[in-house]
DNA sequence: TATAACGTACAGTTTTTTCTGTACAAACGG
DNA sequence: CCGTTTGTACAGAAAAAACTGTACGTTATA
């Protein structure tokens, strides 16, 4: 963790505690960003600090190989949780926390939520015409009609839901959800 | 996969060609709803079953293990992605997809969100309030009010954060995410 | 109450993921 | 142009997760 100067030793192990906590609490909680636990856990003592932070100095704090923070803090990066720094003089790669949450929750969510979208609409849709076209092939086939119908309808009920989740998928890229759900309450009486 | 009786074979290949692409497809992006690939691939299966399914069957579909089928299923019944059903006269377990999907969302974000909200809010308001107790002992002392301040700063926004979840999360427990994106888009002109 | 069928706990195995140390390529400084 | 420093590819080790078969408790039915 951040070397804390001119702040006395008592002071500082309160301070210290106080991070931790949180810095464990979220590192728990990452798995709903898809990301294992250490990850999680550099991710929180990132938050933490002051500075950027080389790949060193996260290997020595979360007394780990520096293998393991190249490549977890790609994953933050590729995630868009943490920010490649530049700093003039220094050879190192410095690294910090994308600090604004609501960014980096929609960010996260748009992703996964559209990757899986897409493919999951194609293969709705590419079945869904393959299952009508068979239709149309056997007019007369009740039978066949009445299985390829569940299908369908089945399938319908999917798009129209992917239908909805693109559209909320939008409003948190263009920063719509804001508008209907405010980041602060209105000032309540 | 289900039989499909009083269909030609030549048909029955199409539909079940149909189907398995979704299954795959619906598989692969379970890992979203943190559902490893073969329980997505279970949660598709009993997609398209047009009737409640047995632990047996699913078993006998997925060429897995009895065992592997009740706990996987069982997963997915915490997630209420599958419902338990009653069948009289039968002695074995039902289980069948629960179909409205916009459902299956909200119930699954809501849950997860709110876990790591409640854990997350209580770690750093316990926090927020030591360190701020921890600078009411030493009013006079600039250097640690300098740090405390930075770390204050970064709980006040993350509290921040967590307080607009919380009220997306409500959007989507009282279904108000419908009216503020609604399900049906308004037929354009 | 006895019997049989069912679902799951549990222990062991296999597969996957995470983590580490070594080695090397790229970038920089002298 | 050579020696250092830095980040990462890669292979192997360790840890975690997924999967299976057996065994057993529960429940429904005879």
């Amino acid at each position: 963790m951040e070397q804390l100067h001119n702040i006395s030793s008592e002071q500082e192990l309160v301070i210290h505690k106080a991070r931790k906590r949180v810095i464990e609490s979220i590192g728990k909680n990452m798995d709903l960003y898809g990301i294992s636990q250490s990850i999680g856990h550099l991710y929180g003592l990132l938050f933490f600090q002051n500075k950027p932070m080389t790949l060193d100095a996260m290997g020595e704090a979360m007394e780990m190989s520096k293998t393991s923070m190249s490549t977890g803090v790609r994953t933050l990066v590729d995630l868009k949780m943490v920010n490649k720094v530049w700093e003039k003089g220094s050879r190192k790669d410095l690294y910090e926390v994308e600090l604004d949450w609501f960014q980096t929750f929609a960010d996260y969510f748009s992703l996964k939520w559209r990757k899986a979208l897409e493919i999951n609409l194609s293969s709705l849709r590419k079945s869904r015409l393959e299952l009508s076209q068979l239709g149309q092939q056997f007019p007369d086939d009740t039978e066949l009609h009445a299985v390829l119908q569940t299908d369908i309808a089945k399938i319908d009920e999917a798009i129209r839901y992917y239908r909805w989740l693109d559209r909320l998928i939008d409003s948190f890229e263009n920063g719509d959800i804001y508008n209907l759900v405010p980041k602060e309450l209105p000032d309540e009486k």
